[in-house]
RNA sequence: GGAGAGAUGGCCGAGUAGGUCGAAGGCGCUCGCCUGCUAAGCGAGUAUACUGGGAAACCGGUAUCGAGGGUUCGAAUCCCUCUCUCUCCGCCA
């Protein structure tokens, strides 16, 4: 959410920068609304007062005979305040929900473009390598090791749904656990482990309602929701608190499923791993002093690029142009892998700064001083990394000519000292 | 799922015949004083949001005693709904 005040000051310059995201028009209408609310609002609170002082005139009035005629005036004004109040809530619903739905700022680095063919290459890691036989696409690689059942995962939820067996079970579980090894004991970032559903106020906490609903699983009966990513109940570990300024940085990092209705994006992806309803990942999140949010944005990245480095996995870092960051994100670099079995670059981690955009949603504060008002804080964070899609890199990357596939080898400690994947 | 108890400020905890309660008291914390140091002691201060005024310091208004609604001139106190916590029973990994 963006900061009301702000706006006010600063319409103009906030249309602008929102329009740099590609819609035509993001506050049309909010000044009417707000004007609208300061006028009901000062008028009602002038009656309040109004009543506060006359109903205390009437409680210290021992022979209320006297005051009959107040308490009748006073019937009036409560009356009265009742309409405005009730106008007042109307109009406070509507601006909530406009200002709910208002994307965040792009940060000032993050590059103006059109379309993600305007993103921008920032560094790349490693060689994307041409593999001297046809190279296959993981989703032969899993079915040829018959460690990737696509049509028994497709017989008992769905499509997009997968069942992992043996040695592919097993890798993406020496995955999550490489990985969380790796955050914990050299990135510093402690592991939670959240829950995997969570209620609608952690939902629109981090950005996902009230607009995008339609991307999530929901549940009937409690209004929760099943997580489309850690982020999610991760950053509201602090929803509603003030924290110790003394405390910052606050560095989480958890492994979750994470459920994606993947709507709009029928006939995508369709075959393998890359798209599906529920896979797994690491997350990293990070609660940070706002001066610290755009070097924290850099070294969490650095740490999602660390897991891709200690597996050897070729990979690039696109810094997301003003069109291609998510809603509640102000500046965002995705790492794309190299996959050469299908000859591209896919993403398999999204880092990204939120400003106080998602602070100011969940109200998630700090005080500079002890006396100080509380500030928001910044929120920053980024896949460390997308456990299938690494695994379908380490598939494709290491494949051999005979269709056996080579164990990463800090991975094979993990996998009981496995070195190669046969049929 | 059944029965009961509860939810007050950073914490503990008063507060039911509705008014002087944003809320006693204690602890903690901050600033000052005092004591040769420490402990103790003394004094002052110590929620948040919105909003009006002001360059600012700051001053004023409104709201908030789990959440939402109702009764009333007036509600932490009365009524209704919901959420959460605890205890007992049932069920269950």
């Amino acid at each position: 959410m963006l900061d009301l005040k702000y706006i006010r000051e600063n319409l103009d310059e906030a249309e602008r920068r929102l329009r740099t995201r590609g819609g035509k028009s993001y506050l049309d209408g909010l000044r009417e609304l707000d004007e609208r609310r300061r006028t009901l609002l000062k008028e009602g609170e002038t009656l309040k007062a109004l009543r506060n002082s006359v109903s205390d005139e009437i409680g210290r009035t021992k022979d209320k005979s006297q005051v009959q005629d107040k308490i009748l005036a006073m019937r009036e004004v409560s009356h009265k305040i009742k309409g405005l109040d009730d106008e007042l809530g109307l109009v406070d619903e509507q601006l909530q929900s406009f200002l709910l739905t208002v994307p965040n700022l792009p940060h000032g680095t993050t590059p103006i473009g059109a379309s993600e063919n305007d993103n921008v290459q920032v560094r790349c890691w490693g060689e994307p390598q041409k593999l001297p036989f046809a190279a296959k696409p993981h989703w032969d690689l899993g079915e040829d090791l018959g460690i990737l059942d696509f049509e028994r995962g497709a017989k008992i939820t769905g499509a997009r749904f997968t069942l992992y067996r043996g040695a592919g079970a097993r890798m993406e579980r020496a995955l999550i656990n490489l990985m969380l090894d790796l955050h914990t004991d050299q990135h510093g970032y402690q592991e939670v482990l959240p829950p995997f559903m969570v209620n609608r106020d952690s939902m629109t906490g981090t950005g996902q309602l009230p607009k995008f609903e339609d991307d999530l699983f929901k549940m009937v009966d409690p209004d929760f929701f099943l997580i489309p990513t850690a982020e999610v109940p991760v950053t509201n570990i602090h929803r509603g608190e003030i924290l110790k300024k003394s405390d910052l940085p606050i560095s989480y990092c958890a492994y979750t499923p994470c459920f994606r209705r993947e709507a709009g994006s029928y006939g995508k992806d369709t075959r393998g791993l890359i798209r599906q309803h529920q896979f797994n990942k690491v997350e990293l999140v990070k609660f940070v002093h706002p001066s610290e949010s755009d070097a924290g944005l850099e070294t969490l990245t650095g740490h999602a690029e660390k897991v891709l480095q200690l597996l050897g996995l070729p990979y690039r870092v696109m810094a997301l142009c003003s069109a291609d960051i998510g809603f509640s994100a102000a500046k965002t670099y995705d790492l794309e892998v190299w996959l050469p079995g299908q000859c591209c670059y896919r993403e398999i981690s999204s880092c990204s700064t939120f400003g106080d955009f998602q602070a100011r949603r969940a109200s998630i504060r700090f005080r500079e001083d002890e006396k100080g008002k509380p500030e928001f804080v910044h929120t920053l964070n980024g896949s460390g990394l997308a456990v299938g899609r690494t695994l379908v890199a380490i598939l494709e990357n290491y494949q051999q000519e005979d269709g056996s596939v080579l164990v990463p080898p800090v991975l094979q400690p993990y996998m009981g000292g496995l070195e190669r994947i046969v049929r």
